[in-house]
DNA sequence: CGGCTACGTAACCATTCGGTTACTTTATGA
DNA sequence: TCATAAAGTAACCGAATGGTTACGTAGCCG
């Protein structure tokens, strides 16, 4: 009963931090807390954080507004959890991709293409990240949960790397990290603006063909840059 | 019974059209012009366009709020004009950039190190370009305005790309439309994500040293790929 | 000067929206 | 079976927000 509640502020920003409830209890609360997740992530993806609208989530996940605060707390700490899950599953995906016993030139491209792949079909995890840049990251330095979650896709790469190193195949002396990180700029950049560029390019960058095109190009790139 | 109540317009979105005063006569009203849409960049870039205030963009520019709709006509109005200015300044800084006569590799080094820099100095461009990619170009694409503003950067990588080509410096069947893309992207996605990267990485991206390593690293990717 | 018009101000308005309260329904287990 | 707590509902609240109206002020031309 009568749970902690102690507002206190409501002064500068519309903020009240009701203790979201930790595990729900049946099947039932559970199915309507994951409705509630789907729904926000789509909501947050298509508006942004402060686009989106709370009333909207909870009539598209058909759930009770209260609930969403029951189980997440407020829009903001709903707006962390989607981003972690985004995140989590990303990360659960790039642990699912394995290299070993391929040529380091095979490995390398595998791993550009299933970057590139991913933030193709996944523009939701695109919109959600830029969303939260806007916001400098905000939110997402608040969350352990996220800083746990080192990227696989970077422990991968590291070790490809170094195995083409080895091998003779790739040039030396390349930072994983900046690597990693243009490995996911060439393929996350042509997505996240996929819609300005086709505007000012003038072409439908979105079409399957149109993709296909980015994808060799990426491995191209990344291929041709690391020959010795 | 009486809830439907007609109300005519603001069926859907709030939006009332007043046609924006084309141009201001006297030097103060330029001013209070110009002074609106710098708070107007600053505010958008800050908090995008949902989350960007009306009443803090008039506060911030020193200027009425009804100057704003005089001259603007409303919030998205304001926005796409925020847009298309942004992305004339960049278009402008572009066409400064002179790269005749000098080696195809030093040129091509000097236009990714533009676009690194540019992009790195103007963190504003880099946050609204993300908004809009949010909001699909809807925005963008109702620019006539934008759309006139052909990257010249575009033009000059195709230059120097044939030049390169034929001086059998650059590996030829290279598509200078990906090319531009990918050396937007290795600068673009890193300043854009900065916060995220950084918070995942767990270190500063944004620090003079970082910045100068990723040019480094974004020069050696595209020449060391551009080889024959 | 004197009236006209562009420029600027402040108070106001209708609606929206995040969040809450008071209440009903459903499931569970002693 | 029935007390009890979790799950769900609907109506409500008040601050915030985009937009407007009615009114003042300054500069320019006759």
């Amino acid at each position: 009963m009568t749970e902690g509640i102690t507002t206190t502020t409501t002064g500068g920003s519309r903020r009240t931090s009701a203790i979201p409830r930790s595990e729900p209890r049946s099947a039932r609360a559970t199915a309507t807390r994951q409705r509630i997740l789907d729904a926000a992530t789509a909501e947050f993806a298509a508006h942004g954080l402060a686009g989106a609208r709370v009333d909207e989530i909870a009539a598209r996940a058909n759930a009770n507004k209260r609930m969403l605060y029951a189980y997440f707390g407020g829009k903001e700490d709903l707006w962390l959890t989607v981003l972690e899950t985004a995140y989590a599953a990303k990360r659960g995906e790039e642990r699912a991709v394995v290299v070993d016993g391929l040529d380091p030139r095979d490995a390398m491209a595998a791993l550009v293409r299933f970057n590139l792949r991913y933030t193709a079909a996944h523009p939701e995890f695109v919109a959600l990240l830029n969303q939260e840049n806007v916001h400098r990251a905000a939110h997402l330095t608040r969350s352990a949960r996220v800083r746990a979650l080192y990227s696989p896709l970077l422990e991968t790469l590291a070790a490809v790397l170094a195995r083409g190193v080895g091998a003779g195949v790739f040039r030396a002396g390349v930072d994983p990290r900046q690597l990693y990180i243009t490995i996911v700029a060439v393929g996350h950049f042509y997505c996240a603006n996929i819609h300005t560029l086709s505007a000012i390019l003038g072409e439908d960058l979105a079409s399957d063909a149109a993709l296909a095109l980015r994808e060799a190009h990426a491995v191209e790139v990344v291929l041709g840059y690391l020959r010795p």
